[in-house]
DNA sequence: TTATTATATCTTGACGTCAAGATATAATTT
DNA sequence: AAATTATATCTTGACGTCAAGATATAATAA
């Protein structure tokens, strides 16, 4: 009896007719993830990251030397508005995470690169970040986590 | 092979002294979430609504009746701060969705009424937003949706 | 060449949220 | 009764995001 199962019985009385079988499915994916966001975005504030700036980080990172992708590049991966990533790569570039390198041979387009200052950064955070996930999902056995992986990925197929 | 499948990939290979089965349980957790919370705000939207506003409407609505909650009530069942809906219950107010009524036994505290047109616009909306989230759960089968249901309620209950 | 269309990034203004603390009232203690 | 603590709500300022559109450059068509 969660949260969530109070939700269902308060609509089932007061709206018999719809199946809110799916309200509860997606309520408990949301308050999930927020649950899961707001430990993560702890593990990033102690090395003066946010949600945002440690994605962008961590996608220069783990796309290997040497650490540069256009903004163009990095939006593809994430689920932002191009103003948004402007946004980011700013704050990033005033704290000396990341540098603005332009083409010369196309004045369009920048190469965003990740500072020596910025892999040693993301490298710290992500290490960090990977044991608070663990500990995030240690409630769940092995097979649970399979089972949930794999409902996960076919749910996300649909969309993606 | 989808999105998470090639970050996965990447972090091997960058930093293989890393086990990101977490991560990868997690992140589609998120991005499902986020797909699934920009397309319900699509149907909010052809009512007049955000998700803060439908919110708020909305477990006014499956109170029962008389649809009356203080702010501390609404706090105590949406992950959000009081400025949060101090905002939420302004902004409301101003399109006259819901009522503030001051308690004469009690000079700090206000009753949060839902208006008529609130009372009508709310119930509108969750018949279409309902709908909505049975055409976003479609892609699974009944079964896939009652172990998925089960797996998160499990997963929560670690958090709440 | 000149005009048009496509591409890459940035700018602007508005919005919802949060953290921290302010205000006002009520309940309790001395 | 006065002082203290608790409760309920609101205020402020900063931040990240988005939608819409602006700017600048490159590629293509006429």
């Amino acid at each position: 009896m969660d949260h969530v199962d109070e939700i269902v019985i308060q609509w089932n009385r007061e709206r018999p007719d719809l199946d809110i079988e799916p309200m509860a499915l997606i309520g408990r994916l949301k308050r999930l993830s927020q649950h899961l966001s707001r430990e993560m975005d702890k593990t990033f504030a102690t090395h003066g990251l946010n949600p945002a700036s440690f994605d962008v980080l961590a996608t220069l990172r783990r796309t290997g030397p040497p650490f540069c992708l256009s903004p163009g590049d990095l939006l593809a991966t994430m689920m932002v508005t191009s103003g948004t990533m402007t946004n980011r790569i700013d704050q990033l570039e005033k704290t000396g995470l990341v540098e603005r390198i332009h083409n010369p041979k196309d004045g369009r387009s920048v190469i965003i690169s990740l500072t020596d200052k910025g892999f040693k950064t993301i490298d710290a955070a992500v290490t960090a970040h990977v044991k608070t996930q663990a500990k995030l999902t240690s409630h769940l056995s092995k097979d649970e986590k399979e089972a949930l992986n794999l409902l996960l990925k076919n749910f996300l197929g649909g969309f993606e």
